[in-house]
DNA sequence: TGTTGACTTCGAGTAACTCGAATTTATTAT
DNA sequence: ATAATAAATTCGAGTTACTCGAAGTCAACA
């Protein structure tokens, strides 16, 4: 069996327009064209998507999933080059969500301080010594 | 005293096209220009800059920064409106971060997956049934 | 026969930079 | 005085991963 842009779409809830786009940069092996050139993904096709789309909502560039992808057809003996680019993606999902965690508190700090603001207003109090925008 | 691009640039870490960029797009209020059209920054415009930087790592986009900009130039009856924004913006990178803790998650099951690959070659176990690319 | 509906390709738009080229200017060295 | 160097300017294009819309093709249904 074999599906259409819009069934696999629905399938992974991605937009049509995505899953083109991931065909059209070589990232699924395998999607033929019927003979109307239609897209025509089958389960081995669903599966790859499937790893594309982890590895996207797991931050890796397109990139990296393509380099990842040649080293898939290269064979068993790039599994320890796949794993190296694993793990560097990895230190960078970390990088990553250390920064953001670091963002996450100087918005609360800017929060709390408007929090002080509305809520003391009228008091002398005044922390900020007038550079705080 | 005022500063240059580059002054400015090298005070915050950041390039010299990114200043000159915040400026074009007039997040940076008060920055003059000398008699051969070189951009000019004083100490107001270093906070400025200070704040802009800051909510950007804060992950706020360019246009939220301009709007918060614009309500500031509103004078304080729009504090409660430039609350609201921040409030928005956190739960925004709340949001943000939730999403790249699960998406380390996944990642890590990649790599344990090609660990216990590594580690166990040849052996008999095999946890996943084929499909796992 | 006509009208959906889904498909196709192609080209442009997005955000926030990032880079490079061509040009102008001020400072310094010879 | 002149030449080289360094830093500044503007402008336009490139980047990433989509996202959107237009224009055209095709099969199925009323």
């Amino acid at each position: 069996m074999s599906y259409s842009v819009k069934e696999v779409a629905e399938m992974f809830r991605i937009s049509p327009h995505t899953v083109r786009y991931y065909t059209d940069q070589e990232l699924i092996p395998g999607v033929a064209r019927d003979h109307n050139g239609r897209r025509m993904f089958d389960d081995a096709a669903l599966g790859w998507l499937r790893t594309i789309i982890a590895f996207r909502s797991a931050g890796m560039s397109i990139d990296m999933i393509r380099h990842y992808l040649d080293l898939y057809n290269q064979g068993e003996e790039t599994i320890p080059a796949r794993y190296q680019l694993l793990v560097k993606q990895q230190q960078l999902t970390r990088q990553k969500l250390d920064d953001l965690t670091q963002q996450l508190e100087v918005i609360n700090e800017k929060v709390q301080s408007y929090d002080g603001w509305i809520h003391l207003a009228g008091s002398t109090q005044n922390k900020n010594s007038g550079s705080d925008c």
